[in-house]
DNA sequence: CGTTGTTGTGAGAACTTCTAACCAAACAAT
DNA sequence: ATTGTTTGGTTAGAAGTTCTCACAACAACG
């Protein structure tokens, strides 16, 4: 029951070049992945690898999606191994390091998109998985609040990427009852939220979960583009401290 | 003493090719944004437009800082046309208001930059005076504070763009006094903050000038990036919503 | 061994940025 | 007014890109 060779070296070499894109992401930007660049530094020439990627767009897909899966992962995972007080911290720390260790990667998710670029149902499922780590880990802070349901998603959440692309594919069924199943976050968030009431205009969000959700990812999201951005750069400040200190805003106020 | 018909005519198609570039843009980002294209839609043909740009590059260089430019006049503008007590809000409001009308310039500002391109001084220099104006904003905010020194920066803030860039030159000799001249901005946040203590880590940032500041601009930024960047399309939620509440925690809790 | 399917190559079309050479028109100066 | 110079535009072409196509070489299977 081995896999066949023949798929196994298709694999590796389609490995290979997300690899060498990589690399050429970092130094270049996405602007500087060339398809036969790749090649050549693959021993091939270029329209061999043409192969393996139907178009540069089609890699490129690739690599965002294997970002967020890898992303989605390393949050899950924190979150995961945390005791549930710390969870919170952990995940924006995790968030932080992620980020800093490989800005490209980071910005190839939530950096400038390209006009015309359609996300793959692929990465709006994984962003949602991330969306419900990201809620799951605000239910622990503060009021505490919501236990069944906080523990319900921790558990799929901890099952890291694949869990949580598994997780949503297994909810797809909820989403057909409402009435427009564009992502699985809406649903998700019904579920923690039950009964709170919506959020719509003119209405305090502090306290309640949707809202804490929300303002976590766009505040952390806030600090770290700017930072792996290179924004801060002589501004004689320590972007950590900026960040500590929204984490703690977040943990005190909600 | 009227301006010769020559240089004239040099600054109208420069400008005529920025316009086309950036509906370009508008329409495919900025690897859309083609030298060759853009001649041909003004009747030329591509070498021609290399006698007023020297390159692709800095035809973007220019877009950017035409963009830098126009948005930190907005900012100033709308700031000075507020009330004292409603400048933050104002600020806030119109920086959320320009990236939404034209989200391809914002993030052409704030987006991914392409690895290997360094910004000119001039963006710098804008930067700074931007940062200036929200500095100011922050400080009109919770408990009023430094009322002179606000009301000296503001008076320069006011000026419109060529005032805050004519500022931040005059100031160039303040910066050389120090030890690392990176941006007007530290000297201009040491000059809000005159002995209010180091910001380091550890430290509790909040309700001083710096941390406001910067919090206000991280904050704002996040909501409005994630938005125009259209991750939140499908979330069942109003962005508004979200950028008010956070513009309540930031005048509330600062 | 033969057949089949996959992988790589070279040629080439249609783009891109950008340089070089050349020509014409507008301005400046004698 | 006739020179001379600067500037604007053209075509040609080099070097690069993505991507298609026809053809050859190889591995795997019956």
């Amino acid at each position: 029951m081995a896999t066949p060779r023949r798929e196994r070296y298709r694999r590796q070499t389609r490995e290979e070049a997300k690899a060498v894109a990589l690399t050429q992401l970092s130094e270049s930007g996405t602007a500087g992945i060339s398809v036969n660049a790749i090649a050549k530094a693959m021993g091939m020439t270029g329209p061999a690898l043409y192969r393996y990627f139907a178009s540069r767009d089609e890699l490129l897909t690739e690599l965002i999606i294997d970002a967020y899966r890898d992303l989605a992962e390393a949050l899950a995972r924190a979150v995961a191994d945390a005791v549930p007080a710390d969870r919170f911290r952990a995940l924006a720390l995790a968030l932080r390091d992620w980020a800093k260790r490989q800005p490209d990667r980071y910005l190839l998710i939530y950096g400038t998109p390209v006009p015309g670029y359609h996300a793959p149902p692929e990465t709006t499922e994984i962003s949602a998985g991330l969306m419900r780590t990201i809620v799951d880990a605000c239910a622990t802070v503060g009021g505490g609040g919501a236990g069944a349901g906080g523990g319900a998603g921790g558990g799929a959440g901890a099952g890291g990427g694949a869990g949580a692309g598994g997780g949503v594919a297994e909810g797809s069924g909820a989403a057909m009852s409402g009435r427009q199943p564009l992502t699985e976050l809406e649903a998700e968030l019904a579920r923690h939220l039950e009964g709170a009431g919506p959020w719509t205009a003119g209405e305090e969000p502090g306290g309640e979960l949707k809202g804490r959700a929300l303002r976590t990812w766009t505040r952390l999201h806030g600090v770290i583009s700017l930072d792996v951005q290179g924004q801060f750069t002589g501004m004689g400040f320590d972007p950590s401290v900026l960040f500590e200190a929204e984490i703690d805003a977040l943990v005190r106020g909600g």
